[in-house]
DNA sequence: CTGTTAGCGCCTTCAA
DNA sequence: TTGAAGGCGCTAACAG
């Protein structure tokens, strides 16, 4: 049995209250009874049952993060961030990886729920159907009922009706504009591999990408969008297929640096060189953009960042429902550049 | 404020001990009295505060993970598989990151016991130095107080007399074997980066190279050995500095394979051709060893299977103090060769 | 400045 | 099969 605040009392001489006032140091004690506190606390190794404390105080000093999988290094960048943000404020992160799963999902909810999380942040694409979107509303309007603050990250909010605040990340932009660098080189005709199907992320990356070949009135050709999901192995399986089929492309834009760095390593093994032959870019800026060689060219998002902002958000003033845009920026490497004349 | 049972209870027209029943299943309930509180919890969106709950238990379904660097694939590999088997006998996981500072591995620890976690996982090396060794011993035996189980991943025990499981990684036998496979290729002067000093795992991993090189009568060259720690930049850092004294060798053993992207990259830049000029081998088995280009040779680690390891040994039998070494095995892959003729 | 008292929300006897 | 009562460890009034 781990010792208890009245056994301490009972140690050095005191009422349970004293010790506890000591503990907290919110009222007065007199230095001789604190000292001699303090030695029972250090003699009985003694330390505060933190659900005691938060069964009085209906809060817990938890954070919960939950996302696809924490050692996806994007999901990683991000859960760094909300970690050390919310150690500052001497909290605890809890991170469960539903492995985008909706029930998993939903079941680290209702178990957060229970421990009584002060915030709980939902890092990374979403379900785009409508189902999901209802389940998610109904879900968020039940957090507040606990006093769990919520803030999504990475993905819009469910809908107008549902309370929380957001960290978007601005997925389209960010594809239109390194579109925009691989036309601006000369391209015509680039190749797509998307990220996994009905995700809010592979969405806007996607639009983003037909928003900048429109803009220059270059004609998308659907046989070069190839769909996959944020994975080494979609990208070299995705250009496998396309050189397989014989389809005509000088660029490669991959939804993700894994999906990049995987096509990179295929076109490789076809005796294409990158960028000579074809350009890849990715997205993300993840560490691996630069294990890659040639260095992939690449989308920065600023995920501790995003962290970072969700823990702000998620402990900031109550009432406004506040949605934040994170920016991101092209990063130019190696692996782009002019497409072979001809 | 929450929904509390009482609540249910009242809406249910029962007592609050039948609700308890019901939700626990321990106790036989009249099917139509469960029918009616369970209707009630549902409308009310009533979950149990697992506080409350803990309170009584004295346990609360919490598993701590103690480690460095989520963000770091090392460590996101262990705690992935610690999560999930973790998750399969519902338990939430906790990851903390400590930064390698053993200030605040102790302050999680005592966060981590405040809030009654079933086990503490300490993961990847520890300081070496006496202080700590007398530190974390202490702490161990505080931790059983607590009735909180500990294990210790990827690093030694304390101490003979520190409870707590252990799961090693075989480092020095792995590093052992990677060297035996460049000797085997040819090689006699090998340039070493290590990991950060004065940490088990960089010891054991150095100590298998010396022991290797010993076996086969190669004299090892001190001026060969570089200090590093975990990083990229590190094994940049470390291959240039060997250039510029213009130290004379045929390849590169990194303490792990982040290391080993980092010499690739500096011989590159270098002009140097892997696995012609020299060749590079890393350590660990990470992601990226097949991004990086030519993919690295290093020692497989199966990360997750050591997380779902440490969870086995913390919820197993509670008596013995086990100690389980996970093997590991040398991956030929491309970035090692015989050295150029000559 | 310090002790006493009354719960926080739940579960577990003990009775009925 | 169900209800009433006590207490888990702690803290916030309220006295003193």
């Amino acid at each position: 049995m781990p010792v208890t605040l009245v056994e301490v009392a009972a140690r050095a001489g005191v009422s349970p209250a004293t010790v506890s006032r000591v503990l907290n140091g919110n009222y007065p004690v007199a230095e001789s009874t604190r000292q001699r506190v303090e030695k029972a606390v250090r003699e009985l190794d003694y330390v505060v049952n933190a659900h005691a404390r938060a069964l009085l105080h209906a809060t817990s000093g938890i954070v919960g993060v939950v996302l696809n999988d924490a050692s996806d290094p994007f999901f990683a960048g991000i859960a760094r961030g909300i970690q050390g943000a919310a150690a500052e404020t001497s909290r605890l992160s809890v991170i469960c990886n539903s492995e985008g799963d909706a029930e998993q999902e939903f079941a680290f909810l209702d178990l957060l729920r229970g421990h009584r999380a002060d915030a709980v942040i939902l890092v990374g694409a979403a379900p785009e159907d409508e189902e999901y979107r209802a389940a998610a509303t109904t879900r968020a309007k039940g957090m507040l009922t606990t006093g769990t603050r919520m803030v999504l990250c990475g993905r819009p909010s469910p809908g107008e009706d549902a309370p929380g605040h957001v960290v978007e990340i601005d997925n389209e932009g960010g594809s239109a504009a390194i579109t925009r660098h691989l036309v601006e080189l000369g391209h015509r005709r680039i190749a797509y591999v998307t990220g996994p199907d009905g995700r809010t992320t592979t969405t806007a990356r996607l639009a983003g990408f037909r928003r900048a070949l429109a803009d220059f009135g270059v004609e998308a050709d659907e046989n070069l969008v190839v769909h996959g999901d944020f994975s080494r192995q979609a990208g070299r399986e995705a250009v496998e297929r396309l050189l397989a089929a014989g389809r005509d492309f000088t660029a490669v834009l991959a939804a993700n640096d894994l999906v990049a760095a995987g096509a990179v390593s295929a076109l490789r093994a076809a005796g294409r060189s990158v960028p000579d032959d074809v350009s890849v870019a990715g997205y993300d800026n993840l560490p691996t953009a630069v294990d890659v060689w040639p260095n992939l060219t690449t989308v920065h998002v600023p995920l501790e960042e995003i962290g970072r902002k969700a823990i702000e958000l998620a402990f900031g003033p109550a009432d406004p429902q506040t949605v934040v845009t994170i920016p991101t920026a092209v990063v130019v490497r190696d692996s782009t550049a002019a497409p072979a004349a001809g």
